[in-house]
DNA sequence: CTGAAAGCGCTTACAG
DNA sequence: CTGAAAGCGCTTACAG
């Protein structure tokens, strides 16, 4: 750990001012173009480094933003984090994680903790059914149009509606959706979605996994099977990590996906292109959502904010198509 | 965006000097209860806050600490993530997470870019087969006990050994490996330690995907039916991502799992408990490993180790038996 | 185009 | 037990 020259050393040891070093190193103020070069290269060789704790306390500005997911856990945060932390590096930026122990109540505090840190800023994925009032510092939320203050979210709606003109154009008539959370906009806006693709005849039914799991205990089965003896011929989930329950407990009972009965996710998480069959689903575009929420928490952080770039933005989802989709069957039962 | 009252704010206000409302708030330094008390209560009435920035530059610690994954889209990331910001909350540190893109030689350059955003130490979970040199400064790498420089990581060894046990005991004797990667020294504990189990006449076989994905391109089958047909009762994978892709292949052509085949993986990752029929496993204790890389950097950062505290830890992994494993057919095929 | 000076908010010896 | 003073490293008006 040797101690690393100070731009106050850099000064004297090249002969000039601090202000010069400093207008040098940034790119700010006037300054030739020969001796920004040289303060440079010399700088760089005497290993210079500039001290993010002195700019943060000289500006107000620590750099940092501060990335709160209302559960860590969440198998997409992966995607999220990625996304999010490579468009903060394109920004400068770099990304401080909160977690709120899948506790809502400490979502609050896990915000104010990354801002007692110095957060210029707080990027928000927050719990189902939980809002995020005003933090008093910039902030974007990505969740769905639906929710109070979203400022980016994918376009879910879209994505459901884009699963279900793919069921339909394979002659699917009898779906099942399969859903998490009652109280999570972003399930509603998906499965409204698909049902606006069907025609008003179309047998459609939703089931909650918080409803059946409140009979059967956490895990247990759905009973699928069953759905499909009397006439399902496609199940919709709201997101891979259902639709993957689903498929396997199809399987399991012995029918052949998508040959018998068809399923769906969204998400593309990580397992999706891996297992088989292949799981269709709908992708998000985060690293353009990642990009809109982190702009956006720039933009306030420089005060740059007008009321158009407050605009709640959805970005388009993209339907993959893969193997556990299939032509409806025409015969029901085998 | 109120302005926040600084410390001398609060100093001024209260009639005392910086030092004293310092020592208050820090609990350092001498200083009668009675009026600590009365600043703290005040401060916290005027909305104090400590600022970090100014802590920083005059204690030169920013109270940071990098996380570096090479792959931040790995599946354990989250268990991860979270393990580790929740070790570093309860010592006062935040979490900066740094991502490498999936480039190995990036990940070089991540650590250092997070340096230079002030991080006080660095923790390290590498790439399968990389290595982290000398960073000058505080580190701690999470990985194997084979990686030279790794401080701490789950027994991945005696992980194995206890899913060897386990197929052991429910009469199996011919039994596929599924690894992924050859240079991961995490996979190569583990096989190590499922091989250890078995007696020297039991049939064991060890396949890599990324062998067969050279040529059947990536997410294709793996083969696995033919091998049941030729005598194997149970596939051992390195990962829960492996396991499930095994697990739906062999569903997918029409087994029973674990009727006529067991199937086992590791990490306990989020669909494994959900899934149908849900994935015997191992799972490392992260918290434990967080804690232990976590107050290992704090203790360097502090300049308080010793010797011993270096030492290569390695924590305990829990088996978690669960309904994908079974006992060994008796009549290999049906 | 370059430099001298002030000050961001904090903590740490050092006096008293 | 409390206070006055210095200084961490930087940037920003302001002079020159």
């Amino acid at each position: 750990m040797k101690p690393r020259p100070s731009l106050n050393d850099v000064a004297k040891t090249l002969g000039v001012s601090a202000a010069t070093v400093s207008n040098a190193v940034s790119s700010k103020g006037r300054i030739s173009a020969d001796l920004k070069k040289t303060i440079r290269e010399r700088a760089a060789e005497m290993g210079y480094v500039p001290s993010s704790a002195g700019r943060a306390l000289r500006t107000g500005r620590s750099g940092f933003l501060g990335l709160v997911l209302a559960d860590i856990a969440h198998p997409l945060f992966p995607q999220i984090a990625q996304a999010i932390e490579n468009a903060a590096t394109d920004f400068g930026y770099g990304i401080l994680i909160g977690d709120s122990r899948g506790d809502v109540s400490i979502q609050k505090k896990a915000i104010d903790r990354l801002i007692e840190r110095g957060a210029d800023g707080v990027i928000i994925v927050p719990r189902h059914g939980s809002q995020v009032g005003d933090i008093g510092r910039p902030m974007a939320v990505i969740d769905s149009e639906m929710t109070p203050g979203n400022t980016v979210s994918a376009d879910h709606r879209d994505g459901g509606k884009q699963v279900g003109k793919h069921l339909i154009e394979l002659g699917h008539r009898n779906v099942a959706i399969i859903g998490g959370f009652k109280d999570s906009n972003v399930q509603h806006d998906r499965i409204n979605g698909v049902k606006s693709a069907f025609p008003s005849d179309a047998e459609i039914q939703t089931l909650w996994i918080e409803d059946i799991e409140l009979e059967g205990g956490t895990g247990c089965e759905l009973g699928l099977a069953r759905m499909v003896s009397e006439g399902v011929t496609a199940f919709v989930a709201v997101s891979d990590l259902h639709a993957l329950r689903a498929l396997t407990e199809l399987q399991r009972a012995g029918f052949d996906v998508p040959g018998q009965v068809s399923v769906t996710g969204f998400d593309d998480l990580i397992w999706s292109n891996v297992i088989s069959p292949t799981m269709t689903t709908v992708r998000m575009d985060m690293p353009k959502i990642a990009e809109i929420a982190v702009s956006n928490v720039i933009r306030q952080i420089n005060d740059e904010m007008t009321d158009e770039d407050r605009q709640n933005l959805s970005v388009p989802m993209t339907l993959i198509a893969r193997q556990s989709t299939g032509p409806a069957p025409t015969t029901l039962k085998n």
